[in-house]
DNA sequence: ATCAATCTGTGAAAAGTTTCACAGATAAAA
DNA sequence: TTTTATCTGTGAAACTTTTCACAGATTGAT
């Protein structure tokens, strides 16, 4: 019996909680109005999103920060740990493990891979690391579900399908290339960008007249 | 008489722009749902928002790369320039600088901002660089209307308001922290790797029951 | 020249999402 | 204690977006 929630909601309630884990040193409650100005969205629908949690507690002030992280996670199963990977060692990849080892918590980066096994036995890295030809095996093996893609855009489209075939679940792609798919047993997000460029000067464009 | 795209069909728009640019050295014509297999959509949407345009041409073996790029283009104005700037020149942003010096075309990067004038100095980059005080002043000046922030988490909120109050219309925020803002003269987009991941493993999480 | 296969194009229906209006609750001030 | 201001919670309405069904068009094969 477990209410599905859409993408959208679930999308702003992940927003929402990195918001409030951010102020939760802060600051004890939050309203929803203020809470909105952090994203593109409206009070209203925030908390229209909130009424579909259970457990939600509330008062003339807001809403009480811990309640609110607690209730959301639970909804979305966020804390049970995920293995995850990181393919691409280079200037992006090595800012995003190091970034993360310090950030992202609840995920465990149980391996990473390069092409070069040069790089592999030169870096000095808290995770253990692989050549990436054998993506397939390390990731069927550690049933990793996760993958972060941020190798050169030649070979972006490759690796996804050995993380596919390994069984991935989802990838995040920051190679500057949009990787294509025939399942839809994986979620790919490509972080692209000149995408975001082209999108944010277009409704900008738009908004203004 | 210009008639409104919805932002989702924007994004797609912009999507699609992206993936044609990759294709158009090695095919003449892809069709609606070879294209789909690039996005999270269907060939039914993607048909759909290419009927908002015009000019478009198609035959029975599916849409002509060429005029689609060309009629994307037109509807949504990119390929005007637009100046943008970078702020933050570590890792993340060095990164951004030295992969867009190849690959976005349409927008001149013609600044960036650190906050170590040491750093300024001993940098060598194609554009000129600037300490982060001067933001406001030289977004004004030079009519900066894109910026991204790859300062870290602590000083993004900041860096934010001064190219805003400087009078960019939209910002690509890779600190990883959420910004927060009072107008809504500006569009920002985070790009939060935990956000990513929770989002990613609360969806693979519901797809697979 | 005809047929079969496979595209696109699009109005209408369906589904999904956001907004709104207002009732109810609570905290702080008078 | 009463009032006032300011929250949340939510059903219903409005709006937006996607899906569908099928007509029309084009290519290639027979």
């Amino acid at each position: 019996m477990r209410s599905e929630l859409s993408e959208p909601t679930v999308y702003r309630l992940c927003v929402v909680l990195r918001i409030l884990e951010e102020l939760r040193s802060k600051q004890i409650v939050i309203s929803s109005s203020e809470l909105s100005k952090y994203t593109n969205t409206t009070a209203y629908t925030l908390r229209k999103d909130f009424s579909l949690l259970s457990g939600v507690a509330s008062s003339k002030s807001g809403y009480d920060i811990e309640n609110l992280i607690f209730c959301i996670k639970s909804k979305l199963d966020i804390g049970i740990a995920k293995y995850a990977a990181i393919a691409g060692l280079g200037r992006i990849g090595m800012a995003i493990l190091n970034y993360t080892d310090s950030r992202i918590k609840g995920y465990d980066i149980v391996a990473g891979f390069d092409a070069s096994v040069n790089k592999l036995e030169t870096l000095h890295t808290d995770i253990p690391l692989y050549p990436a030809y054998d993506i397939e095996d390390i990731v069927r093996e550690l049933k990793i579900k996760l993958a972060v893609i941020a190798v050169p855009a030649d070979k972006a489209q490759e690796i996804a399908l050995r993380f596919i075939k390994g069984g991935v679940e989802g990838i995040i792609n920051f190679a500057p290339v949009i990787i294509k798919t025939d399942v839809d047993t994986v979620y790919i997000k490509n972080i692209d960008l000149v995408t975001e460029f082209n999108f944010l000067s277009s409704i900008v464009k738009t908004k203004g007249e």
